[in-house]
DNA sequence: TCACGTCAAGCAGAT
DNA sequence: ATCTGCTTGACGTGA
């Protein structure tokens, strides 16, 4: 079981997601701005490891404009080395990495352009994993998209498109429960059509769901997860105490975490902590598996 | 140095 | 109609 945080560590004083505005770009500007990005990783990573985090969701934003037509520098190319460098040590630690495109990548959105969009996004996210010479455990993970008042014809929509994505795309791409929309039962439906591995957020879970409890649902998560996929993925918060339901937590509630842990202790995954105060929850959260003896071995 | 208007992009739900 | 939230405020002009 491995813990990790998305995109932003706080203790650092770099960020991994610096970008600039569309009508200041500039090749030159493209280059510094990788290049501090691609520094700022490396040292998050470092970071991580030293203090047992093993799971990291990098950045969309650490190659800025990567999917926009504005960008015809092949960043690929110009930053191999350094992409080998991030690469060796993730990979000689066995840290799980992961991806997350923004709220614009819609695949089954109804509007064409906003679904070619998407699929350059999903193309851009991709790149970025393979240039890090990732397996297909690195994952890249969405939301089904908009629902357009027909849920039913919305999910065909998604299903086609995803089978319609190059093979390289579908061995990282997995979907999520989100806390509006698409419940956690009808991301199954769509597992079942298509095969996609699922993401359980426990959080959205408790904001949609079909009166189901976790337990009798956990299961069938896990089985969505083939060999080659790694862990299967659990993304966990809590709410935040004063802005009320569905809303992202400040900082990790400890005893509901632990709760959650015992609950689920007889599976094996990795935990994606969405919280806004990202690796002070997570340093917690290890400390919480290292001090207790029933966890202590897995994390490590 | 800092305030604050604006930033590539979609969708759903609240106001 | 307009605003807010989403995995996340940051950029950068103008004072």
């Amino acid at each position: 079981m491995k813990i990790g945080y998305a995109c932003i560590n706080q203790s650092l004083d770099c960020r991994s997601s610096r970008t600039f505005r569309l009508k200041n770009y500039s090749e030159e500007r493209l280059k510094n701005t990788i290049d501090s990005n691609l520094d700022c990783l490396l040292k998050i990573l470092k970071f991580n490891l030293k203090n047992k985090i093993l799971f990291f969701r990098i950045t969309s934003d650490l190659i800025p404009f990567g999917s926009h037509p504005i960008m015809r520098f092949d960043w690929q190319d110009y930053f191999k080395l350094r992409f080998r460098e991030i690469s060796k040590f993730i990979t000689r630690n066995k840290v799980r990495i992961t991806m997350h495109p923004g709220q614009y990548t819609v695949l089954n959105s109804k509007n064409r352009d906003v679904y070619e969009n998407s699929v350059n996004d999903l193309k851009y996210h991709v790149d970025v994993l393979d240039l890090l010479e990732l397996s297909p455990s690195a994952k890249v993970q969405i939301h089904v998209g908009g629902v357009y008042q027909d849920k039913k014809k919305s999910i065909m929509r998604f299903v086609e498109r995803y089978e319609k994505l190059e093979e390289n795309i579908k061995n990282r791409l997995i979907i999520e429960n989100d806390d509006r929309s698409y419940s956690f039962s009808d991301i199954l439906k769509i597992n079942e059509k298509i095969k996609i591995p699922v993401v359980f957020d426990v959080y959205h879970h408790e904001c949609l769901n079909n009166g189901t409890r976790i337990e009798k649902l956990f299961e069938s998560f896990i089985s969505t997860w083939k060999r080659k996929d790694g862990h299967p993925i659990v993304h966990y918060s809590s709410e935040h105490l004063t802005k009320g339901k569905c809303k992202h937590a400040e900082t990790i509630n400890i005893e509901n975490f632990y709760k959650f842990i015992l609950k689920t202790k007889s599976y094996n995954f990795d935990i994606m902590l969405e919280i806004k105060d990202k690796e002070k929850s997570a340093l917690k959260a290890v400390k919480l598996l290292l001090d207790d003896p029933r966890f202590n071995k897995s994390i490590l």
